[in-house]
DNA sequence: ACTTCGACCGAGCGAGTGATCGGTCGGTAC
DNA sequence: GTACCGACCGATCACTCGCTCGGTCGAAGT
């Protein structure tokens, strides 16, 4: 299997398109449009312009095309994550907005795959959904740490961090169920907005 | 098909196990369980204590099973939303208050239903799916309003209305994706410190 | 006693499923 | 020149899918 998505040496912010094979593209546009269990073999294989052998000469099994897609979109959210917050500055406000605009972004530019990893996660199987899972509340309790140093130091008023940071998390991830690029929003808007919204939600000061 | 689902007379807050049919119950859990596609008509039968043309007696058809899942659900999420809302005090932080609290306690007790509703309204047709996002554009449409008169009374400071109603949702919506009954949380002291959340996202005043 | 009805089932339909077999074909190494 | 390679395909496997046909059976109506 090949190792396809994150690019380096590109900012966190910058979103150039992904290169995924075509295989791996027209599995994750009929994961989008039909689901995991809604699609078929045949009709990935003929929109990746291949036949079926064909198809199954690049990866062994469905259930690869769906591991081979989540994989490469977790990873890439996290290195993005990751670095959004390294470059960010040392206070917890500024760590919190920099992951926060990391999962903004992220879930506008890379709206697909992250709707479809997020989305047939129970379509995996069990060992794939574990590693899966891991990343996720890798990515979770990134945000939670933050969100318990800015409360710790009196920088946000929330008496529910646990809770806050979760609810935050949701409704980031949840921008790529209902963003479309054509929309009223620009990205740069939206991070504004969330921005605000999500520094509310955990009481930050203003 | 039967009318299932609601049952007047009773509390908005008050939840006794939903009258569902064996058929729709079996239905429902291999929704949850599978997702629509990944669900068989011989497993639902099977759980459901009945052959394949058993089902058929009830039901006819796959799809009829979601839709009558899906109604059942909205309608009476939307049928308490109402009752909490007219009982609520006048102001719109009562109002807020009432309809959060409605939507939560909804998707703590009606986890699995609303949670197949959600998920699967990609899996409906064409006019039952039309009639379903209105239904839960309506709800939606309910907290719009209450916060848009919360920002215009001066009592909401969020500089994004709608935005911040559609995130307060969503996060309340999401409650049906992780909440389990027997988990460290009860009802009552989720709705504490949901509602808590929830305020602070709109700017509520303290 | 006879009919009618709702509730149900055994068997099976055509279509489609994920996956595999044994190949072909153009290119590269030596 | 020939051995080998990755990339691919036509045909087909065993199986499952949603759904239906033609019934059975016990209770209720008259």
């Amino acid at each position: 299997m090949t190792v396809e998505g994150t690019q380096r040496g590109s900012s966190w912010r910058e979103y150039t398109d992904q290169g995924l094979s075509k295989v791996l593209a027209a599995a994750l546009a009929a994961f989008v449009e039909k689901g995991y269990d809604g699609a078929s073999i045949r009709e990935i294989a003929s929109r990746a312009g291949l036949s079926v052998p064909g198809l199954y000469h690049h990866y062994p099994s469905k259930q690869a095309l769906l591991v081979g897609l989540t994989n490469a979109v977790m990873r890439e959210l996290l290195d993005r994550s990751h670095a959004a917050v390294a470059e960010a500055g040392p206070t917890p406000g500024e760590r919190f907005d920099a992951v926060i605009e990391s999962l903004l972004r992220f879930h506008m530019y890379r709206r697909e795959q992250a709707f479809v990893a997020s989305r047939e996660t129970r379509s995996m199987e069990p060992e794939s959904r574990k590693a899966y899972i891991a990343l996720r509340d890798e990515q979770q309790e990134m945000l939670d740490d933050i969100v318990r140093e800015g409360v710790a130091a009196g920088l946000f008023r929330t008496p529910f961090p646990e809770d806050a940071s979760r609810a935050v998390v949701t409704m980031c991830v949840a921008v790529s169920t209902w963003y479309r690029e054509d929309g009223p929003l620009s990205p740069d808007e939206l991070v504004e907005r969330y921005l605000a919204i999500a520094r509310s939600t955990v009481g930050a000061s203003d």
